[in-house]
DNA sequence: ATTTTTGTTGAATGACCATTCAATATTATG
DNA sequence: CATAATATTGAATGGTCATTCAACAAAAAT
């Protein structure tokens, strides 16, 4: 068990860490810059997190930490009402909100390195079983799919969700950009149909 | 117009780059490394390619030059047999053919750099116009989707192909990997249904 | 109150890095 | 053949990097 000092201080440079690679990318932010961000030795950065490895892998858990929340809201409003409809529930899944929750270059930045990394693979997977996971339960309430295999159906939203995401942090337009998430939204719908 | 030696000299560099990246990740390639391993000095490299990130950019336009070629070999199948049945073009669409083509984790590298890095990002955004234009290509020569839009088809496709990959990339296990491969090919196939 | 543990500092280390430069070799051009 | 342009070498530069260490300070445990 750590002391309040030390989860403080390790929460403190993992944020000081993230902003810093929001702006210069993770390969750019040294341990003296996240010091001098932070105002500290990069000795004390050492004595937390003895190699720059470590640090690295704390701050993927930070980040995928960070997305796991991405359906809870979702989630909580159907324990409440019992009831979202599709279309609630389908714009939540391309609103913005998730760019907001974490960094696009610094999530694909962490994600290029399972391929070098099974740790972190294996990180990457668990998370992404559990999103699944909770879309499905999100469509397990509607009364509606009640005949369909939801399981198979929240494969295939998520791929749509996750190359949506890809796909769209390339455009530029803000008009194309909204008419390709009209796309993607109905191609959800599709699947949806009871 | 550069001569032979120096275009033979670039490609060279630019390959040996992609040689130790796919090992060790772009961001843990030196110049230095680049030259011990294609056995030129340092200062040989930095004639060719001035600045280290004129280096990345090459390397960059190498891969994305190479992505482009993805679908040809079915349009070359289209242009001789004048058609291709949905299912050999769709096995295509996930076939491994493509990972073979460039290094995955290669990929995702450059590809994060796009959130840094206008010309980059353009670069990328055109490799995805290009290659969603042959995939509409592909889909105009088959006559039971005349009556279809093959433009929004080849966004709904490509969408469906680059989740696909995405997630795809993070499945260990054989049999997981060929039951998703399968969800994803039925996916498409419902797209295509006339 | 003393000892132990935890937190913090700042200086030092050697490795590696991108880049520069001047010198030399090779090839092309007049 | 002479000259100009291109290709190649190897040594040097200053900067940054992750990591180490010994010392000091504060807090907790005894």
């Amino acid at each position: 068990m750590s002391s309040k000092v030390s989860t403080d201080r390790k929460r403190e440079i993992i944020e000081g860490f993230y902003e810093l690679a929001k702006i210069n990318g993770i390969e750019n932010t040294s341990i003296a810059k996240i010091g001098k961000h932070l105002g500290m030795p990069p000795s004390l950065i050492m004595h937390y997190f003895p190699t720059r490895n470590i640090l690295i892998s704390n701050l993927i858990s930070f980040i995928l930490k960070r997305i796991l929340k991405i359906y809870t809201p979702i989630i909580k409003e159907l324990r409440t009402q019992n009831y979202t409809d599709p279309e609630t529930f389908v714009n939540r899944l391309f609103s913005r909100d998730w760019n907001l929750l974490i960094d696009d270059g610094v999530f694909y930045s962490c994600f290029s390195l399972i391929f070098r990394n099974e740790t972190i693979k294996r990180e990457f997977r668990n998370l992404h079983v559990k999103l699944r996971e909770d879309l499905k339960e999100i469509l397990d309430q509607d009364e509606n799919l009640k005949e369909k295999n939801t399981a198979l159906l929240s494969e295939q939203i998520f791929v749509i969700v996750e190359g949506a995401y890809y796909y769209l942090s390339m455009v530029e337009d803000q008009e194309e950009y909204e008419a390709k998430v009209i796309i993607f939204k109905n191609q959800v719908y599709q699947l949806l149909q009871p």
